[in-house]
DNA sequence: CGCTATGTTGATCCATATCAATAAGTGTGG
DNA sequence: CCACACTTATTGATATGGATCAACATAGCG
């Protein structure tokens, strides 16, 4: 693994408080890889032989059943996915794949658990992390259960806003297909929301969303930091 | 707290390895409470003053949102519930309130934390923990989004016979109403969903369950080990 | 340029929710 | 121990959100 890419994963919280010493253990057996787009990095059921660590790029996880596909999520730079499986050294639950060129560090997943099992600010940085993970997959479901999909997408476009500081203009960034996979609609579905979102002042032109009316959508979406708010 | 709890307690995944020392410094903070039924332990938004443990009875977690509720999990003993919050000193994201007479074991929070920062046996225990919480979750998603609500049935049914040791009639563990709610859908339609299944060959008399023809039952639920296993 | 994948729109179908009425339990107090 | 109230479960009728199917438009892209 080049040495010019440790700066970006030691930065990772993750890393931050470990010792140089099982920092470097964890890189000495990892290596780093560039992926064109639409590979399929891991699938699901796989033995999780690797950690892996998201550098630049992006990537879709995904889970299949009995034909039928649905994105789970989507991982941008810099962060590791697929941490639980390495930990419990149990097979993936999701499969992964790249969206556009990606560049990714694997770290053996055995590596992983025996610094894990010497370094205790290791451990618990990967407690903190997962504990954030849970709390957003719990918000996740809640997201689906309580929600109509009209009401999950006027929160996605609030939510996006958010991350670009509040524009009232911005793109979507990535394709409606598969926002429509995460949101667990079909993309004709999709296609009909972003109209039925017009009366409280959305309008969509391509991946253009402009939120005309602030108060209104917030009215009609209702969020809440229990289900909306990324970190917390 | 009484002593008698905790061998209980000192019994759990999450408690046998640590040190003594450290166990009684989170069982002195700590209290065991008798609750009768239908309490509201927690209240979702709350911050998450103690790590509950179950020690008998059961605890139904649900999340509200803009007047609609939703079942997220039961809790059976003996387990631990709202760990994750309790880590990351985050406001809770279910509420939870008690099925029955229930006996729990309330630990402060701010203890729980201390001794996760000092007891490294018990920081990794809770990574284990926390790692199976997040896969459950991820599993339930799923469930959820790659499944009709007749197939999100069928498993249930095939999962519950599975705990029972595989015998082809039981009881159902909760009323029609939660279950109903747990598996996001409502009363009426399970209430025809169990009629939706009379064709591969379950029967319904009350709480009582039979499966009269395994392989058709499995042949339509085709039950997977990565949404339907309990462990790993 | 076409070619192929993605997005939109319309028509229709289906799963599930909602509303309403009834039945069956369950618990409480007289 | 029964009558009453109250909650839960079932069943039917209907409404609706969302899926599916099909046609067409559009946009990247080799």
């Amino acid at each position: 693994m080049p040495e010019s890419d440790y700066p970006d994963i030691r930065g990772l919280h993750l890393f931050k408080d470990m010792a140089d010493e099982h920092f470097l253990s964890l890189t000495r057996g990892a290596y780093v890889q560039n992926f064109p787009p639409q590979i399929e990095l891991i699938t699901e059921g796989d033995p999780s032989d690797f950690l892996h660590i998201l550098l630049s790029g992006s990537v879709d996880l995904f889970s299949t059943w009995n034909g039928r596909e649905t994105s789970m999520a989507t991982v941008r730079p810099i962060s590791t996915f697929i941490l639980a499986a390495t930990i419990r050294d149990a097979p993936y639950l999701m499969s992964a794949r790249t969206l556009e060129k990606s560049r990714i560090a694997l770290i053996p997943s055995q590596d992983v658990r025996s610094v894990f099992d010497g370094d205790n600010s290791f451990a618990r940085a990967i407690v903190t992390e997962l504990a954030q993970c849970y709390r957003s997959v719990v918000k996740n479901t809640k997201d689906l259960k309580l929600r109509t999909s009209l009401e999950r997408l006027a929160n996605y476009i609030l939510r996006q806003q958010n991350r670009r500081g509040g524009a009232s203009e911005f793109d979507l960034d990535f394709e409606k297909r598969r926002l429509a996979s995460f949101l667990g609609m079909t993309p004709e579905n999709l296609s009909r929301a972003f109209k039925g979102l017009q009366p409280y002042g959305v309008t969509v032109n391509g991946n253009r969303i402009s939120i005309d009316n602030q108060k209104d959508l917030e009215r009609f979406a209702k969020p809440s930091p229990l289900i909306d708010d990324v970190s917390t």
